[in-house]
DNA sequence: ATAAACTTTATAATTTTTTTAAAAACTTTT
DNA sequence: AAAAGTTTTTAAAAAAATTATAAAGTTTAT
């Protein structure tokens, strides 16, 4: 049997605010969690005996007595890994608990594909290796965070599309029992809207959608202030509804959708295209030696002003705005925000995107919906990770 | 100063249990309501002494001892005013707290038209003219429910499409004045979508859509079990959403969208217009003895199988299908409910909509939703309007 | 400049609510 | 028909939220 402390519901709640919020009064804290003041004082105290929270000095002055502040302790050492996956690259970092970069990240190249058993297994050891070679011990981490495309089912732990694990366990399990970790795992665009929910533009915001600007086009919702999922857990295929004219068939096997014309392969596909026919570009030098056109480098050339790498941006861009004016009459958000490893293209975007959405929204709708550019753009995938950990570990 | 009683709010929330739930047991209650049940027993007898709530019987035996059954007292007399306005007609009716219908509905044939104040004045006359000749005292009367189309913010109580009253009062404050009674008014999608959340195939449910077939296609939507309003209360607007390939201009000014195919009014031109080009059809005789074409005349002539009819709802099914399938990759919802007084023709309804999700749905995702058509269907608007009076009225 | 008035936080006392336990009422099984 | 098992009801104990009071710091007025 397991023996579930007391406080133990309220003081995983404490410690997410204290992750979150960093330094924060009493009377803050009891505002956050709806808890009563004496209560939240007992828990804070008996976190401050355990050594998870310290004392920080008066918080500035409100125009009465001045409140304590508190935060979670320097000597704590508890750390998060935290895992990007996307189609071609996966990523991995480990955090502190002040979202402080601890071990240098580190990348690899492994494409995911279908039902291959060697990916998965190229994944867990690249993971493994990365945490062994940290020298952290098991203990010291809270759990690792891994954000992947695909359908994913983040409660069961399995991922339709992606990473099958031989027999009848799930993707989750499997990994636990490999890395001898707690493991989490959440669709890349959920995670990434978590991100902007928590560090990012859409702080404190109630409804907000969150387009991941990738390999493909995500969709991250956030519905009175968490995250939605819808009946089943796929809420957000925001990629495949249908929108375009073209007659291109999808991956998906529809026509029409939106992917076809917006995903960040089919761009750069486009760029090599073009450059073939004889289009002049900034790329070109690059393309030519490489025989590849990596996304970074299109997406550079975009921010220099490439006309090229602009121009096909552009054009994906009004098509996104056609899916964000759907999305605008539909949820009535407050903010979209574009993220995603594409939003350092963001200032490109943007003017396509806003023309698409004066043409195809009613003014009036279009009014109580602001559109933003991601701050924390690529860095939001890793963050999402380390967030997901936060939200489901147990901080023992 | 408004002394406000202390089991104020659960005293609220368990009235408006009995009204959707009729025979209720205590631990029912509880288990709704999230409340102790020593708690809940306390209120539900200060709820009997006060005459609101009476015992009644034993429940059916569940394994042990069987546990005692309450419902509303049927000495209780209060009622409720309930109205439905569309761009034609605007119907009243007074119900009890059964759902019975008290006093014979009445609909008068009002075309609603902007900033036209006789409108307004004519509306508030036969709404007030209703009541007064019911005999039923204001003391006994719990509030005046509204649903109508339009931009709709239910909490300040503005229609900000029709009927805006002179200065700057909003249409609720305008009304309760009028109407010596609280008056609450909102959207008239999302009040049918609170209908069949309350009372039809949606109950109980937590992530369901429903559409409403009317004068134009509304859309009204259950997020984790209550209504969802978006940022400003303007979410689920469905009809106007870029789909349609068609050049002709809606009436919001935009091309492509939804409801320039798929409304009732656009389907009965259509008939009509074939019918002068010399299709036959069991529907000419009424159209040319009256010159015009009923929506109800034209809806059963789909019943009955008049191809001219079923094949004009049958185009435009096929578009609402093309949204559906629009909804269901963002939304993910459970069940789509197709609602409204369209909902009658519901059968014929259902087979295009099905090819449609065939079409543009990913098979995975269609799989996970529902379609269903409504139980309720012409009732839904006015059963809504009653809903939003026990939603919000004080019960005193 | 200094004291009074006002704010805000922290702690203590009280009330409310929930949790747990025990008793009562009814079904089902042996 | 009695015993065992369920479920509801009532009672006692524990937990949490309110309310009240005290303490600490700011601002305003003299």
């Amino acid at each position: 049997m397991i023996i579930v402390k007391k406080h133990d519901l309220l003081r995983k709640e404490l410690i997410k605010q204290f992750y979150y919020g960093k330094r924060l009064t009493l009377t803050e804290l009891s505002k956050l969690t709806h808890k009563s003041l004496p209560l939240v004082t007992n828990t804070v105290n008996s976190l401050v005996e355990e050594g998870y929270v310290q004392e920080h000095g008066l918080a500035p002055s409100t125009g009465g007595r001045r409140a304590l502040s508190f935060l979670l302790s320097d000597q704590l050492q508890r750390y998060i890994v935290a895992v990007a996956i996307d189609q071609l690259v996966t990523q991995v970092v480990i955090y502190d608990m002040m979202n402080k970069i601890m071990i240098t990240p580190e990348s690899t190249e492994i494409t995911l594909f279908k039902d291959d058993p060697a990916v998965l297994t190229e994944i867990t050891g690249f993971i493994k290796n990365y945490i062994v070679r940290s020298g952290i011990p098991a203990h010291q981490i809270l759990g690792v965070g891994i954000g992947m495309p695909g359908f994913v089912n983040a409660v069961e732990g399995i991922n339709y599309t992606f990473l099958k694990p031989d027999g009848d366990t799930s993707l989750k399990k499997h990994l636990a029992t490999e890395l001898g970790l707690p493991v989490f795992i959440d669709n890349d665009s959920s995670l990434i809207a978590l991100a902007e929910l928590k560090f990012g533009v859409a702080k404190d915001l109630k409804d907000v959608l969150v387009v991941n600007v990738g390999w493909g086009i995500g969709l991250g919702m956030v519905v009175n202030g968490s995250l939605f999922r819808g009946h089943t857990g796929y809420a957000g295929e925001f990629s495949h509804i249908p929108l375009s004219a073209t007659n291109k068939i999808c991956s998906c096997g529809k026509r029409g959708c939106l992917e076809v014309d917006t995903s960040l392969l089919v761009m750069i596909e486009r760029a090599k295209a073009e450059m073939n026919n004889g289009t002049s570009s900034s790329m070109e030098k690059l393309y030519k030696k490489k025989g590849e056109l990596p996304a970074d480098e299109f997406l550079q050339a975009a921010r220099a002003g490439d006309p090229l790498a602009v121009s096909i941006i552009s054009d994906a861009a009004f098509l996104i705005g056609k899916g964000i004016a759907t999305l605008i009459h539909i949820m009535n958000p407050g903010l979209i925000v574009l993220s995603g490893s594409g939003a350092i293209a963001g200032k490109i975007l943007m003017a396509p995107i806003q023309q698409a959405i004066n043409e195809f929204c009613i003014p009036w709708l279009a009014e109580q919906t602001e559109i933003e550019v991601s701050q924390l753009a690529a860095d939001a995938k890793l963050l999402g990770s380390a967030t997901l950990v936060i939200e489901n570990c147990n901080f023992n």
